[in-house]
DNA sequence: TCCATATGTATGCATATACAGGTAATCCCA
DNA sequence: TGGGATTACCTGTATATGCATACATATGGA
């Protein structure tokens, strides 16, 4: 009963491309993000992945990769990856747990909390901007959070 | 006046951690959705860059690297990159322009049409999947995709 | 026509991220 | 107490991304 049509007309891929993807939309979004905090923190030689996991060194009582990487709700080995940078350039020092030795515990040096100190004060100006930007959208962007938060919902640890 | 703290206690820091940052929340969400929709289109050999990509491809009528590059808000050199492999799996040819030989120009050969084809079913299915969540989370989530789009706005071109 | 400028791609380099598989340390139970 | 199962971490491999830069091609005047 239906006209012939193609492939390639499939509802499916014109949906795909009308930013009516999640992903896509997400992710396409995470990228703008992404560059605007990175931009903002650019001159203290910190990413925004980095900057937060200098924070996360600094508020756990023993922080250590798994802990991190599940609190991040990122892949262990992404980010084990992401200390070396940190590590190399001596903001981060490594040990391992007296009570479980598989354990990596790590530690802010001296010059890492002074640059997590100093870069989050550009972080709020990033986060400042995003603000207004989202006064400017109306109050579409505030309910964005609300819905961005209950999708990647991760239970924030204790420890 | 204010008592003194150390500076770790600057409320920018907790502000970070405590999932208000824009940006990690957003690329939070982008890993999310990545897992979720690379899964549904790992048995197509796909990933979700990927399938957008062919679908660009198939769309356009003379789909070029930058072009795409500007439709999908991303760096030039990102999308050359991950045409690389397409290429490699002979899903996409590329050729120069006639008109302008700077010109990279796409296509999709008859094997790249069939994955992209095949790949789409189930990309409809990784997003059926959230819609469905989003119904259990309440209608948050919809006002999420709208805030998205409008923060993440890229007018797509006509050509 | 010739050069300065602009545009389209590719490459070098660096981080971000995931998955698989390997190793060491721990745990737990038979 | 001797292993098998589990846990924590690392490394190999691959894609995803961006920035700076190098190159080739176009374009537009002078």
């Amino acid at each position: 009963m239906s006209t012939e049509r193609r492939p390639a007309e499939t509802p499916a891929l014109a949906e795909l491309l009308s930013g009516s993807c999640y992903c896509l939309a997400t992710r396409r979004a995470s990228r703008r993000m992404v560059r605007l905090y990175d931009a903002a923190l650019a001159e203290h030689g910190l990413t925004i992945s980095q900057l937060a996991l200098l924070a996360w060194v600094r508020y756990l009582r023993k922080p250590t990769v798994q802990k991190i990487a599940d609190l991040m709700e990122m892949d262990q080995s992404a980010l084990s990856r992401g200390l070396m940078p940190l590590e190399r350039e001596g903001l981060i020092t490594s040990a391992p747990d007296a009570d479980d030795r598989r354990k990596k515990v790590l530690a802010l040096t001296d010059e890492g909390s002074r640059r997590l100190i100093a870069a989050a004060e550009d972080w709020e100006k990033a986060q400042e901007e995003v603000t207004r930007q989202q006064e400017k959208l109306g109050a579409d962007v505030a309910r964005l959070m609300a819905g961005i938060n209950d999708l990647a919902k991760s239970e924030a640890g204790s420890d």
